[in-house]
DNA sequence: ACCTGAACACCGTTCAAGT
DNA sequence: ACCTGAACACCGTTCAAGT
């Protein structure tokens, strides 16, 4: 079962084990027995270097933020967040148990992930926030980029998704009293997934630079 | 074990028993063999009322969305995505394991949830959004919320939050090379976690609305 | 220091069998 | 129609024992 010459184990080789794992099958194929099959050792061999599966699953996520390319770029503060959110969204698209990993233990912390608050932080002072509003900024990027997230298509591991003209039809019967809803609901059965995401996206980014860039404007000739 | 009096099983009384777990003790706590134990019956019983877990968490996650208290009353558009929004906020804190059911779960639907989808669309439709920028004008809204309700204090089960000190001191080396990281970790560290939390929210809420607002005004005065 | 084997206490789900 | 008991194929974690 092994698919790696079996050499000593160390903290890397079992993450980067577990990093091909949930790229490839998801958050559930992630298993000590399984994990221990693909390094040709014990299920149990990650113990030692890991501590606990939680421990595990926050390193692999701590490893992709990593991976982040943080331009540091002489752009404008708006370029710049802009390019940092897409960025951040990119990661949870290649990494779709992200999310997931993050709702069943919102503790992970590491070095990478620090990285990417800091960079997010220094973009949003750049703009002009401080304090408390400095948080918020940052706070209010993130959470709008991981909660697009969370409703791009589902994990691999999950049956196809249903095609949304197939949805449609599913919900005809709930959506008789919504017909707005169910109009809306047909006009996105037409277009490409992929693309009505990244509209979608983009919309939601460019309300919020507008709302950040409001903000500033308030500031600087006085509060409202 | 069973806290229920023994009686016929239906589909409702077995999403209600697994809401009472979800909420006391989230999503790790749900399983068919202490659901069985809660309502005397045994580990199998619901598959036939509910089919499997997956549509067990999905009814009791449709049931929730049901309690949301929508007004229709006539304020602004700008109050009425304001309150919208923060009713969709208080569902994710009530029920904490909401985010991760449906990060496990991208699929769930139901009268519930579409009941709130329409109100949704209802409200940016008064706003005065259209077409496709109607569906995204909700999606920002929708992501934000959720996006914001997964930074939220983890779900019960798991240990008691380290309190922002004692944060601030495991990460001290960790930020030794970004100082206005610490800076801001450390202004964290004294103010109550949850009024942080309710002004992250509302700040980040207010910046939507302000972006919306200016797509709104633009679209008024011709596009750019 | 690093790893294994066996064991413990759990899971979700299926299915024949009961009423 | 509704539910049980037993079974199957899994889990994460611990721990004595090996090298």
């Amino acid at each position: 079962m092994g698919l790696v010459a079996t050499e000593r184990l160390d903290r890397q080789r079992v993450i980067d084990a577990a990093l091909n794992l949930l790229d490839a099958e998801g958050l559930d194929a992630l298993s000590t027995r399984r994990l221990g099959a693909v390094l040709d050792a014990s299920a149990n061999a990650m113990y030692w270097h890991v501590g606990n599966m939680d421990n595990l699953v926050g390193f692999a996520a701590d490893t992709v933020f990593a991976e982040l390319e943080l331009t540091s770029g002489a752009e404008s503060w708006r370029d710049r967040l802009a390019a940092t959110a897409r960025e951040l969204r990119g990661l949870f698209t290649r990494h779709r148990w992200l999310t997931a990993a993050f709702s069943a233990n919102p503790r992970i912390h590491g070095p990478g992930i620090v990285r990417f608050q800091d960079h997010l932080l220094q973009v949003c002072h750049q703009a002009g926030f401080t304090g408390f509003d400095l948080d918020w900024a940052g706070a209010t990027v993130f959470s709008y980029v991981i909660g697009d997230a969370w409703g791009q298509t589902p994990p691999p591991g999950s049956e196809p998704a249903d095609t949304a003209a197939e949805l449609v039809e599913q919900v005809k019967t709930d959506l008789a009293d919504y017909p707005l809803l169910l109009d809306r609901y047909a006009a996105l059965a037409g277009a490409d997934p992929d693309d009505v995401n990244d509209a979608s996206f983009e919309f939601g980014l460019r309300t919020l630079l507008d709302g950040l860039q409001a903000h500033l404007d308030h500031h600087i000739t006085g509060p409202r």
